[in-house]
DNA sequence: TGTACATCAGTGAACGCGCGTTCACTGATGTAC
DNA sequence: TGTACATCAGTGAACGCGCGTTCACTGATGTAC
């Protein structure tokens, strides 16, 4: 296999390591197809048997960040459903720090066109959002508190964690950066204000 | 001056108001410079004595979105500090909704390129980080709080605000472009999330 | 008021570019008998 | 075990396209005298 066979094997995931690659480097748009077969070692044309076109491979890579996205989410085991909600707020942030391109891709709506069909990339999404709305759900449960619109409580939460993953990846105000510790200084501070508001007096 | 004089008065503006329709219809790394031209009724070549090249145009832009994002955000004179960050929170998720093409490209990173040098985008993104700053600081000075780092309070703040809107622009989970009252009643969640959490007892 | 002239803001042709996609092809693989 | 053959997964040439940008140009404007 040393030589570079005819037949690549699995040219279908080194076309998306490929492509995921390239958007460590540049903006999503500016991804050429020809690049990403080139990078694969693969002539310009061979892409097209696994993907119908440039659009579809897109997709796919929106697709798999969601999927990735969802796994980090629930790879975790804590009983306590704040735990659980800081947890998801953290990978959240990591994830979009470690996959900017994708991660401001993948939220695309034109991705999800034509609409009313089924549409496997709307679904993961919609589980990620499940996975958070068990959680709200559950710290609810913990408190007795019964709440009205249980999607628009979620939305909130998912707002505020959304943000900030946007806000570190994009924002023009930060000059740096941030590290990790700071990254997880700013998740607590999340945490704290959907527990508590961001008014609390117990500010460390 | 009904029959299109020879010099248009004021192609620098009418190409930014080209560029602003064209947004409202596609993404942004579709817009193409030769499409700005021919809406603004002037040749493709017109546009290079107003702009350095087709970045700049695009730039300028984004600085015009924050610019109407800023007055929007001081458009108000209200004493009660909560009610200028409620009004600040409106204002921003509904020019995200008027505007979203243009709210997903003023913040990337790589418009402030090369950094280092003075950039008007930054400064005037800066400034409407402050409005909402100072607007914190009030209300932690109305509750007597020592905040230690408000910089990541009000990032927080910000990141709350900022996801709210991004997710009604693109989320693909949600069905539906939700209705002015909605949005209302989502940042009136926002609002009590920020004050006293998200899992108050007096949901309503 | 008129004229010369510099400057500004357009035009239209042309350039090079590299893209996405298609096509006929060919080498490799696997299965039936 | 061999052979025929369908199928799969590559190749490389070619296509049309429209872009961003440059250039020499020209029409319009404004100012000096």
């Amino acid at each position: 296999v040393a030589q570079a066979p005819y037949h690549h094997g699995n040219l279908r995931s080194a076309l998306l390591e490929a492509a995921r690659a390239l958007a460590l480097e540049q903006p999503i748009d500016s991804i050429m197809l020809r690049e990403v077969a080139r990078r694969a070692g693969v002539s310009h044309a061979a892409p097209y048997h696994h993907f119908a076109d440039k659009r579809a491979l897109l997709k796919a890579l929106a697709l798999e960040a969601f999927k990735e996205l969802l796994h980090l989410s629930q790879a975790q085991n804590q009983p306590d459903p704040k735990a659980r909600l800081h947890h998801i707020g953290l990978v959240y942030v990591q994830f979009a720090l470690a996959h900017p391109t994708e991660f401001g891709f993948m939220f695309r709506k034109s991705l999800c066109e034509p609409k009313g069909v089924y549409d496997e990339l709307t679904e993961v999404a919609n589980r990620c959002f499940e996975v958070l709305l068990k959680t709200v759900a559950a710290i609810n449960a913990s408190k007795g508190i019964e709440v009205q619109d249980l999607q628009a409580q979620g939305l909130v939460c998912w707002s505020a964690i959304h943000g900030l993953a946007s806000l570190l990846v994009e924002a023009p105000v930060l000059p740096e950066p941030p590290t990790p510790a700071q990254i997880e200084g700013l998740v607590y501070l999340l945490d704290r204000t959907l527990e508590s508001g961001l008014f609390a007096s117990n500010q460390r």
